[in-house]
DNA sequence: ATAAAATGAATGACTATTCATTCATTTTTC
DNA sequence: GAAAAATGAATGAATAGTCATTCATTTTAT
C-alpha cells in the first residue's frame, strides 16, 4: 500500500493533494464548464477548504494549467505504451492507435469536456496553444510515419501520408466533440466503425 | 443604400445596435475567449457606453444565445443556398456542402473561435448544446440523404450512409479544430484535398 | 416639446487571494 | 516511554478586485 494512502484524510502528502485537487477540477469543468468553475467549487468537490487551491497551486491560472498538463501527459503515456505493445505491422500500430482514441478511459465524457472547454479558450491563453500545438505535433507524425510504411508495404498509389494524417487526427477530434454535445445518440461502436471505414477504404489490402 | 447605414453613428435602429453588439461580441470572444469576455469588452469594441449591452439584450446571458444563434443561422441560410444552386448531381451537392464548410466566410478563425468557446461551455449551459443539436441534426440528414444517392447510383457495396455522414461531419469539426489551434499551419487547400481525399476513397466513381 | 436612445457613474454580487489560527503528526528532550 | 516542542498542512473569515446590472441624466431625432 503506498504511503499516501495510509495518511489520515487530514494530512495526505503534497503529491496526493495535487492529485485529488486536479481530479476535483476535471470534475467540475465537465460539470460547469471552465467559465463557472470557481476555487470555491473545487475545493468543495474535492472536500477541502476554500483556500487549499491557493495552498498548492498557487493560483488559479496555475491549477488549470496543470490540470491541462496532467490530461496530456496522461494521454502521451497511453499513446506510447499503445504504441509500443501493438504491432507487429504499421498497420496493426496504426489500428490500435486509432483504438485506443475510442477507448472509455480516453473517450470519457468528463475528459473530452475539459479538453474542450480548453480549446474554447484558447484564443485567450497562448500557454494552452502551445502545450496542445506541442504534444499534437509528436502524435501526427508518428500517424504520419505509419501510414507512410503501409502506403510502400501496399504500393499504393496517389495517396499522401501527409494526408491520411490529417483526416486521422480530424477524424478523431470530431468524433470526440460529437460524444460532448450528443451524448445521448453517441455510440462508441459506430465511431469505431466509422474510422477503420475510413481505412478500409484508403488501405483496402490491409483492413 | 440601407435605412439603419444613413441613420447618424450616434442612434442607428435598434436592429443595426443589435448587429453592431453581436459583431463587437464576436470579435472579443475570439480575442479573449468567452471566459474572459466582459460587457465592457464588447462595448468598447463596439465605440459604444457600459450599459449598452443590457439596454439592447437585457442580459450578457441573452447577448451570448444571440450570438450563438446569429452564427447559426448564417451558416444555415449558406447551406440552403449552396444546396440549393449546386448539382445537379448528389455527388456535386455533397462536394459543395463540404466545400463550404471550407470556405473563407464559414471557416474563419473568428468564426470559429467563437463556435468552439460554445462547445467549451456546453456543460454549463444546455440552451447552446440544445440549438447546436437541432440545427446539426439537420444538415446530417441531408448528407445521408444524398450519400444515400450516390450509393445507390454508383451501386457502391458495403457502405453505410449514415457512417459516411458521420465520418464527414466529424472530418470538418477536426479541420475547424486544427484551424483554431495551429493557424500557423493551417492550409485550407490541404483540408479540402483531405475531404475530396476521403470522397474519392469511398466514391472512386464519383471523384 | 416629447420620446427614444445612449451614457457612464454607482451598486451589489461574486470570487480569487491572503493570512492568522487550528490541528494532526513528527521530532526532540528528559 | 511520555511529555513538550516543532512542523507544516488545512482551515475559513476577511480583503480586494472585478464585473453585470441599474438608473438618473444627457443627447438626439422628429
Amino acid at each position: 500500500m503506498a504511503v499516501a494512502a495510509t495518511k489520515s484524510n487530514r494530512t495526505a502528502s503534497k503529491e496526493a493533494r495535487r492529485q485529488q485537487l486536479i481530479e476535483a477540477t476535471i470534475k467540475c469543468i465537465s460539470k460547469r464548464g471552465i467559465g463557472s468553475t470557481t476555487l470555491g467549487d473545487v475545493a468543495r468537490e474535492a472536500g477541502l477548504s476554500q483556500g487549499i487551491v491557493n495552498l498548492h497551486f498557487e493560483s488559479k491560472d496555475n491549477l488549470f494549467n496543470e490540470t491541462l498538463r496532467y490530461l496530456a501527459e496522461e494521454y502521451k503515456s497511453l499513446f506510447e505504451k499503445t504504441l509500443e505493445k501493438s504491432g507487429p505491422d504499421a498497420a496493426d500500430k496504426l489500428l490500435a492507435l486509432m483504438e485506443l482514441d475510442l477507448k472509455p478511459s480516453v473517450c470519457d465524457q468528463k475528459k473530452i469536456a475539459v479538453w474542450f472547454g480548453f480549446w474554447g479558450e484558447v484564443k485567450a491563453m497562448p500557454a494552452y496553444r502551445k502545450m496542445c500545438n506541442e504534444y499534437d505535433h509528436g502524435y501526427d507524425r508518428v500517424i504520419e510515419r505509419l501510414s507512410k510504411e503501409i502506403i510502400a508495404e501496399g504500393k499504393y498509389d496517389n495517396i499522401n501520408a501527409k494526408n491520411i494524417a490529417d483526416v486521422l487526427s480530424s477524424l478523431t477530434n470530431g468524433l470526440w466533440l460529437s460524444c460532448l454535445i450528443s451524448p445521448k445518440n453517441w455510440d462508441r461502436h459506430a465511431a469505431l466503425e466509422s474510422v477503420k471505414g475510413y481505412l478500409k477504404s484508403v488501405f483496402p489490402q490491409h483492413y
